[in-house]
RNA sequence: GUGGGCGUAGCUCAGCUGGUAGAGCACUCGGUUGUGGUCCGAGAUGUCGCGGGUUCGAGCCCCGUCGCUCACCCCA
């Protein structure tokens, strides 16, 4: 009788050896410096009341409207699987009072987000994002250090096939007045049911339709950044004379639209030339009234989100990934029951003092470990029979260049150090 | 959600106009008794994604289905 065998679920992306090794690396490299910043760890659930990202998010997103993993629980509660990190992070700020310390609040967080979208290059069902918020203070320096600190990561992975754009969506009154003309420049142009639709849901999002007849349409649309009161204008003027004096070039893109209602101010997204359709490789904005829709104080605030997948896709296009697979100091090969025991203990200490030590297992030939050794990339290699055990010293093979040196067992780990240091 | 391409050994793939499967790499063992990387030799492995149909006969044709992939859409 042979078992059905089970297949991932559609559209998830998994990191197996030895590519989990670059996947580690990309994370760690888009987070360090928001953490060399003085962002804190927040651990948050995958899964959150629906009601968070359909407020929060926005009810005219594509997001919300159609690629949430929505579900009932036991208890009859509406739950999603998080499709962003911003709401689950202002709902976590708010419920343990975080706004009413010290502002601003600097947290970052990593990991698995759902939208339940058409596979393709670089668009998972699940993917993973890290990202920081700054919650509480609005200050265009910030905005220009959030950015910094995006950039940042992305120099660590070393890309330099990509661009910032930035824009301003300026505040509640810059957006009503332009809105206003937006609508009545509609009225002028002749539009489809489905767009009319998606024009009353979100006027923004004519600006993103890539139909040549609408682009061409939205040309002489009104620009939201000529709308934008002092106040707004000149908050943007300071963000951009921060990131010319950081020295992070950028461009001005007034057309840019964001999947997500919440932002206000000054938005961003680093795109990627390298990748195919799915070119982004992160973006986010300033917030200003999503702390309040979620119940919390009106605070304004800032974030970004940068997608680990594709940052490592474009690290790959690029050829930057470090080939740094996992490789042992020390190979112990066992050579007989008796010397199991053995070869486990010594491999333990050998661990404690932070030496990397593999062991052969099973019942190989010695040919055959060696052969283990040499593909592990160990840099030495010790056999261990009866007759190693009984005058507690054995061999240690450098396999670089064959040599060997008789060493006592109990002295392993500061020959070892040793000579580590010095190859 | 819509459309195109694809699905053959662990991996990369070949398989001509239908006649019941191969290569390279990887893997295991060996080239005399306990030392790797080269070389030589030997060996194992596939319900040809799954289900149905056409046919004397299907990996090759048809339908369905699942998955992968690319694009639309949307975005990380």
């Amino acid at each position: 009788m042979k078992y059905e065998k089970f297949q991932a679920p559609k559209g998830v992306r998994e990191y197996l050896p030895p590519e989990s090794t670059a996947f580690e690396w990309v994370r760690e490299q888009l987070i360090s410096p928001a953490r060399l910043a003085g962002y804190q760890l927040m651990e948050l659930p995958v899964f959150e009341d629906t009601n968070l990202f359909s407020r929060g998010v926005g009810e005219s997103t594509d997001v919300v409207s159609k690629e949430m993993y929505t579900f009932e629980d036991r208890g009859g509660r509406s739950i999603t699987l998080r499709p962003e990190g911003t709401a689950g992070v202002m709902r976590a700020v708010i419920e343990a009072n975080l706004d009413r310390g010290q502002l601003p609040v600097k947290v970052w967080y990593s990991g698995q987000y759902f939208r339940a979208e058409r596979p393709q290059a670089g668009r998972y069902r699940q993917f993973y994002q890290v990202g920081i918020e700054a919650i509480g203070l609005d200050d265009p320096a910030i905005d220009a250090e959030v950015i910094a600190i995006a950039d940042r990561g992305f120099k660590n992975l070393g890309l330099k096939k990509y661009s910032l754009q930035i824009t301003s969506l300026g505040d509640a009154a810059s957006r009503a007045a332009h809105r206003a003309d937006l609508v009545k420049y509609f009225a002028t142009l002749s539009l489809d049911e489905v767009t009319q639709a998606r024009a009353a849901l979100n006027p923004l999002r004519l600006f993103d339709d890539k139909r040549p007849e609408m682009i061409e349409a939205m040309k002489s649309a009104p620009i939201l950044l000529d709308y934008l009161s002092k106040e707004a204008a000149e908050n943007f003027e300071k963000v951009q004379s921060y990131l010319k004096n950081l020295g992070i070039a950028f461009e001005i893109n007034p057309r840019m639209v964001r999947g997500l209602d919440y932002y206000t101010g000054t938005t961003f997204e680093f795109v990627h030339s390298e990748l195919g359709a799915q070119s982004g490789i992160g973006g986010g904005g300033r917030y200003d009234g999503l702390m309040e829709i979620l119940g919390g104080q009106p605070l304004s605030g800032i974030g970004f989100g940068l997608g680990v997948d594709r940052a490592l896709l474009a690290a790959i296009a690029e050829n930057t990934v470090p080939q740094s697979a996992f490789t042992s100091d020390l190979f112990i090969i066992p050579l007989g029951e008796n010397s199991r025991s053995d070869a486990l203990r010594i491999a333990e200490q050998l661990r404690a003092a932070k030496i990397r030590t593999e062991i052969a297992f099973g019942d190989r030939a010695l040919k055959g470990a060696m052969k283990a050794a040499d593909k592990s990339g160990a840099r030495y290699v010790i056999v261990l029979g009866d007759a190693e055990i009984s005058s507690e010293t054995v061999e240690l093979k450098r396999m670089t260049d064959g040599s060997t040196k008789s060493v006592k067992i109990a002295q392993l780990a500061n020959e070892l150090q040793r000579a580590l240091i010095t190859d």
